[in-house]
DNA sequence: ATGGCATTCGCAAGCGCTTTGGAACTCGCC
DNA sequence: GGCGAGTTCCAAAGCGCTTGCGAATGCCAT
């Protein structure tokens, strides 16, 4: 049904079902009733095409879901969702393999006006894409962040902090070979924790060994490659702060499979995201973290796209979330040497 | 830039450019390559909402994000990208939290015309939403599988033989109390996955147990809680059968901390989505599995959607994958009583 | 009754593209 | 030289909605 045939069971004209449908104050309340009755019973709603062409405006958001982000990626988008559902907006998912490819995809979305803001995640401190979004000029939101020569709007958690309190947790433990996972090379977050972590040590006069450091992708592999590497060594790490619960997993297991106890012979903090499907709180021995609901922030994240549409000026939208330091049974200790 | 003002820089007509661009036979090959090339230059692309409200095609398909089934959910969209985003189709992403809230987000999707189809995935044996998709007429495809009175394209991994080879095998192996921690209750595939557990069991003279069996999220959690309860009693499983690597990372949990070693007094068949993040292969012990790339189902599933756009009749559309059977170090003999 | 002021409504012109019908123009060829 | 095939163009009609502007209506004070 469109339009017209709707408007005329209603006995009005289409600029009045159509102004009552987009809440215009020159319709009574009364009718501005009526007709939303109606569109529930007939099941109308406006063709989006043709009201995206006559308003101009896309109705969409655009996000890059990032092969190598992916594991979080569904948290987040879950969050995403909630808020951008309830104003009408959907959702434009396109799957990329490398940020090279996501400047293309955004460079289309532009020109073809499928989407009227994107969100961009796990951006690099200088980050190409970002500056190529300012340049074409579509409006964006940024989860993490980036330093480019215009203000960019944004949402971050405080991963310097957190893993600088984590390190110092483990050093008033007593512990001073302290090992990191970190995530992918380059990119922000992986930047502030790694200056969190180095900051710490170095406060304390203990020098960060390059050694002890690593990057990678967020998967179980690379945690245990990296651990057990290390615990073969005589002068081993006595603890590990891992970027993600996958590489704490993987931390685990090769601390395990040396033999050893978690929680004494060697602790860890790992980051934890507040994925459904791996608890923390529920493992043997439970985990320490510095927790922050991705979720949480996805959501914020598309109330705040959803405000940059509104007009409110990108260089008023930063939001930097603190991360939680939740001590369980994971951390302990330094063993006496 | 617009099509207009594009024609004129080319010196050509609207019509022509639009079908150059459109792959319309009455343009000769040089002309065609002409636009293109331009178009590539200038960055020209066919305003989206004007392309579409004058084809009447959304140019987008569908999918809802269920909160039930997310970890799996970004292998799947990732597979499902590939091939949508070559053929220029948008996928638009709703997160849901129940098969209820997707009715009605289909109701939306179709009344405003915003998808020309939907996936839908993870199914129930009779499906409200694949019959509500048929009666209004918009066209899906399911991963997995469901029983309506209408053809239904679908693809589906075979589930049934998968679990009733991995529980042949165990019965093979000397394993008499098989237990299984299933997917959600009531999905298609958790059905199909009891059939071949309890057909295997029954061939064997095997009666199945039902404090055996138990069904629920993926979550590390519920693999862990119930393993555990298992675990304790005199008459302990030797064997279990996980429905995914997350459940089956918290039997093994579980199976570790009761004081047992995986593979020699336990053994473990999980099925395994392959996830770039948990690798079964790499565990320790490693994880014999029922393994089927959920990334490789999107990206079919994403072909078939646009075979069934393109005039395909749905009841030619089905698939039926064999599931592979990979056994590795985490199944091993009975223990003897 | 009249005029004035809100309040409600409708007309019609777009939004930028696709697609149809018909005409024009260029070739090469019998 | 004229004919058909192959290209290109023009003009215009949508696609289904939004929205500027003007008109109608109702109500009250005069």
């Amino acid at each position: 049904m469109m339009l017209k045939d709707f408007a005329r069971k209603l006995g009005l004209s289409q600029t009045t079902v159509s102004r009552g449908l987009n809440d215009y104050p020159e319709v009574s309340a009364a009718t501005r009733q009526r007709i939303r009755d109606a569109a529930t019973e007939f099941g109308y709603r406006a063709n989006a095409s043709a009201r995206r062409l006559a308003t101009g405006r896309a109705g969409a958001v655009g996000i890059a879901l990032d092969l190598n982000a992916e594991v979080h990626m569904s948290e987040f988008m879950y969050g995403i969702g909630k808020a951008l559902a309830d104003s009408g907006i959907d959702i434009l998912v396109t799957p990329t393999a490398t940020a090279l490819d996501e400047i293309d995809i955004y460079r289309r979305l532009a020109a073809s006006k499928r989407v009227d803001a994107v969100i961009l995640h796990s951006p690099f401190p200088e980050d190409a894409r970002a500056k190529l979004l300012a340049d074409i000029g579509l409006p964006f939101v940024v989860h993490g962040r980036t330093q480019i020569d215009r203000p960019v709007a944004w949402l971050d958690i405080d991963n310097e902090g957190a893993i600088r309190r984590a390190t110092e947790h483990l050093l008033d433990l007593g512990h001073r070979r302290i090992a990191m996972v970190n995530g992918p090379e380059g990119r922000t977050f992986a930047e502030h924790r790694n200056k969190g972590y180095r900051d710490a040590l170095i406060a304390r006069g203990v020098a960060p060994d390059p050694r002890l450091l690593t990057h990678g992708r967020f998967t179980d592999e690379i945690g245990f490659r990296f651990a057990q590497g290390l615990l073969e060594r005589k002068a081993r790490p006595t603890a590990f702060l891992a970027g993600s619960m996958m590489t704490a997993l993987g931390v685990f297991r090769a601390v395990r499979s040396a033999g050893l106890t978690l929680g004494r012979d060697v602790s860890m903090i790992a980051h934890d995201d507040v994925f459904p499907f791996l608890n923390a709180d529920q493992m043997v021995p439970s985990l320490s973290t510095t927790r922050s609901s991705m979720r949480a922030a996805g959501n914020r994240v598309s109330e705040l796209a959803l405000q940059l549409l509104a007009g409110r000026p990108a260089e008023e939208i930063h939001e930097l979330w603190p991360v939680e330091l939740v001590l369980r049974e994971s951390t302990g200790p330094a063993p006496a040497q």
